[in-house]
This record gives C-alpha cells, structure tokens and sequence, in this order.
DNA sequence: GTTAAGCGTCAACATGATTGACATAATCAC
DNA sequence: GTGATTATGTCAATCATGTTGACGCTTAAC
C-alpha cells in the first residue's frame, strides 16, 4: 500500500515559478494533442478486442523484427508481467510470431505476422495520415522546428 | 463484451500508405515525449498516493475555479463515475473544495484550497521547467514553429 | 555441476476506466 | 402545485493495464 500522507506535506519550497501563460499553454497542448494522437488507432484496435498496450508491442516488433522479449521490455518500461498477457492474446490472434534465437535459444525473438503487419500498417497509416493533414497545414520550417522541439523534450 | 473478431477482418483495403521513415519518426517522438512530459508529475503525485487523474482535476479546477461537475466531465471526456472516486479524494485531502452555487444549487462548483493550489503549481512548475528547458535548447522561431504545429495536430 | 540468464506463470492488488440502474435534490414548464 | 427535467451522486459488475512477490523451467556459461 501506497504511504498517503495527509499532513502538511515536507516539499522543498517551490523556487518562485517560471510558468507563463505560454507555459501553460503548452502542457495543455501536449495533453490534448497526445489524446487525438492516440483516439484513432484505439477504436480501431477497439473493433478486434484490443487495445492500447497491444497497439505498443505491434509498433515496436514491427520496427525491429526479431526484438527479444527483455529488449523490448526495455523499451516499454514495463514489468514481463504486464507484458504476458497482450502478448500471448497477440499470439492466439496469429498476429505475432515467437520464435527461439539460433545463438541462444532462451532468447524468444518477436516478429509480425503477415496479418499483424497489416494490422501495425493501418495503425500507423491512421496516425500517418493525421500527422501529415496537420504537417499539410503548415510550413516545411515549422516541421522541421517541431521536429527540433520534441527531440530537446525528450531530454 | 466487446465482440472479438479473429475471422480476416472486413476492413477497407489500406489505401497505399503515406508512412515515411520521418511520419513514423513523428509518431514515436510522440510516443516518447508524451511518456517523458507525465512522468515528473508522476512521482511527485505517488509520494502523496495520488495518480495523474487526481491530477487532471487539480489542473483543470485550478485553470477555471468554480467550474461545474459537468463541465469538469465534458473537459476530460471520462463518465461521473470514473470522476468520482478521485474527486472524492481530493476532497478527504482538503485539495479541492465543492460548493452548491448561488443561483442553481444542484450545480456544484470546485475549486482548489490553498494547499491544492500549492500541489498544482508544484506540479506544473515541473512540467513548466521541463518545457522551458527544452525551449532554451531551441530558437525562438523553433517555439513558435512548434506551437502551430502542435495546434494544427489538435484538428 | 553449479550458477546465472532469459523467460513464463500464478497470485494478489491498485488504479482508472466503462455501462447500467437507481436515488436525490433543485429547477423549470405548465 | 404537480410533473418533468437537470445536475449530481452512488452501487454494482466488469475490463484493461499496470505493479510486486514468489516460484519454475530451460539453456548458457564458468
């Protein structure tokens, strides 16, 4: 159980802030931004019985074939707990593959199936094609800006 | 139950598809920056056996005090019942403060208490520090790049 | 042959969401 | 005033996604 402290809370004081209106701004945008982001590809998967967590492992076996089960549990930031039970629900619908690796084989490599592909296709098709109707709207420098912005954001 | 399709699915062939290698640059930066943009205000809300929904309440009841119940609903897109146990909660914490209004004492308004006030601006500080240290990484024209590409990807 | 690595699985639990049904209080329409 | 509607709350069942802990299995490494 989580320690719930209700009593006046021992926080270093807040040095004097820096949030501007822009500030705020921006942290509204990337709420909202990252909800349309995510409503396409989710009723999609919605109609096959899936759901967000699959939609990650589909993303990321289709973007490297052959990941190994801890890599990709790197990538996800998850427990192999969290992982099992979309994986193996992938599994059944024939959507990804697992195979033991020729050097080690108690490496299990993932790789898409010809139907997850299609599937991590349309996905991505969704999502390509919202990005590229907001990317249309606007200049080839903003793109390119945006690009520079959200790679510093990622630290 | 959601109906379970395992069958070759009826899905409209994928029009032949717009997915670059720098759309799906785009879609994982979101993926990743979304992630890193939650996970500061994560931490700070575990420390008090909060989540991020008690923090979406804090920060759209601290961005328009007074604001109704359903209004708050409409804001986040989530039903009364999934609002009520975190609302509930910030309430035992003394965070948020519900008043009937004036003039329609059925419509409760919510507003922060002092001590919510000082968890939200703490939170946002964060999220504001991390904003503004990848702005100070970039251009002024970057930021205003990245903003109107941020709202055209609003639709 | 023992240890360690990579992975799987069972269990218990927390959180955040849903839908459906019903309850209550206050306002509105007549 | 009565009756319908609105704003909100609540109980219940269910689902999806995550956690930690404990234990087991197969394979590789020493």
């Amino acid at each position: 159980m989580i320690d719930i402290i209700t009593e006046p809370h021992p926080v270093a004081p807040s040095v004097p802030s820096a949030i501007t209106p822009d500030t705020r701004a921006a942290i509204e945008q990337m709420y909202f931004t990252y909800r349309a982001f995510t409503s396409g590809p989710d009723a999609l998967l919605a109609e096959r019985g899936l759901g967000r967590a699959h939609h990650r492992i589909l993303y990321f076996v289709g973007r490297q074939p052959g990941i190994a089960v801890g890599a990709l549990l790197e990538t996800l930031q998850i427990s192999k707990q969290a992982l099992s039970a979309p994986l193996k629900r992938l599994q059944e619908f024939s959507l990804v593959e697992v195979r033991a690796a020729d050097q080690d084989r108690r490496v299990r490599r993932l790789t898409l199936s010809a139907a997850g592909a299609q599937l991590e296709a349309q996905l991505s098709e969704q999502q390509a094609q919202w990005i590229n109707t907001a990317f249309a709207r606007v200049t080839a420098e903003d793109i390119a800006s945006w690009r520079r912005v959200m790679h510093a954001l990622e630290q």
